[in-house]
DNA sequence: GCAAGAAATGAATGATGGTTCAATCCTTTG
DNA sequence: CAAAGGATTGAACCATCATTCATTTCTTGC
């Protein structure tokens, strides 16, 4: 009984990261997610307090996964200049392979509730870049920075830099190459 | 007559401007906006047939205004580094001293119609630093690069650094110092 | 002054979509 | 197997505003 209490929820919270694959934040009304779900619309309501509640949990959670993914690529590197560019390269390639998500995720208008869960995931974001960037600083690999600063401006350049793509559908063909560049001479790699 | 008229209109999208300034976009009902000019809410459609169009004129105007002190503060300025930093500082300058009318033009939820000029106004802000950053490539100033990707990422980064200080009051000592720093770093401004 | 027409009014309307809840269905347990 | 308690249902409810429009108030031309 608890097991299928649990299981609803989950499904609940993927139905929803469907939708938004699938249609955008606009597409998710409570009525879907529940059908979608396979639930009643008023069963939604057991498991969160509200709309705003449950995408808390489900930016939290898609958001999750993609800080996962980064981390992932970039723990396979050993330089500041190496974990940086896979953090690029991945975050731009998962976007542009899932560009509805990746757009409601960057930028699309969500309520004010969410968008303070849309914060958090930004920030995750520059906070493990803060973090590579200050090992870099430390071992001699990068000029003295903010660490803090120049993630979070990387953090902007990149979402900036994805969201017309993201709306078009196409990148241009050297999009990521060109932002890997402007990242590393940003941050002070040496060329 | 036709001048009251305009003016009445133009009152109406100052009235808008001035509870984006106070209230954010969140405070701009239409019977919000129409009191504040000091006519009833029906009038306001005898100008707009949608709050959709009001609000992209009102971005329009407010974002121009942002484009014009931007771009006079640049055209003092005779390098390309030079002007660089002219958009920055006036950029951050303006948004620190009006951060409810900088974030709402920004970052804050608003109707996807109006999402879309808000977009122009970022795009806006691009041309011009793309205009600077050719000009800076042409005559041997930057390296070679791609003037609209490197524009782009530079009002994303210059956007994402504010919304935080936005958010919060106050920017760090150094922000705007920083921000200079690592745009002129990504750019190849020679050291 | 005085019609005739334009402009302004603001309360009523309507659409949207989140939220609730009384009725129903399961699961559990003695 | 029956009763109790919780879970599920989905149609009704309600709050919020954008939008409309019958009415009133100005402007204008004669």
């Amino acid at each position: 009984m608890k097991a299928r209490l649990t299981a609803s929820r989950e499904r609940i919270v993927a139905a929803a990261i469907g939708i938004l694959a699938d249609h955008g934040y606009a597409g998710c009304s409570v009525a879907a997610v529940a059908a979608r779900a396979g639930v009643a619309t008023g069963s939604v309501y057991r498991h969160f307090p509200a709309k705003a509640d449950l995408f808390a949990e489900v930016f939290r959670s898609a958001g999750q996964r993609e800080i996962d993914a980064v981390t992932r690529a970039a723990a396979a590197e050993s330089t500041a200049a190496a974990r940086v560019r896979a953090v690029i390269e991945t975050f731009a390639g998962r976007a542009l392979r899932s560009p509805r998500l990746a757009y409601a995720l960057l930028a699309e208008p969500v309520d004010p509730a969410v968008e303070a869960q849309r914060l958090v995931f930004r920030r995750a974001h520059a906070a493990l870049l803060a973090g590579y960037i200050a090992d870099g600083v430390a071992d001699g690999e990068l000029p003295a920075q903010n660490p803090e600063l120049t993630s979070t401006a990387v953090v902007g350049a990149l979402a900036e830099a994805m969201v017309g793509p993201l709306a078009s559908g196409v990148a241009g063909p050297d999009t990521v190459g060109g932002l890997i560049t402007f990242i590393h001479r940003a941050l002070g790699v040496p060329s």
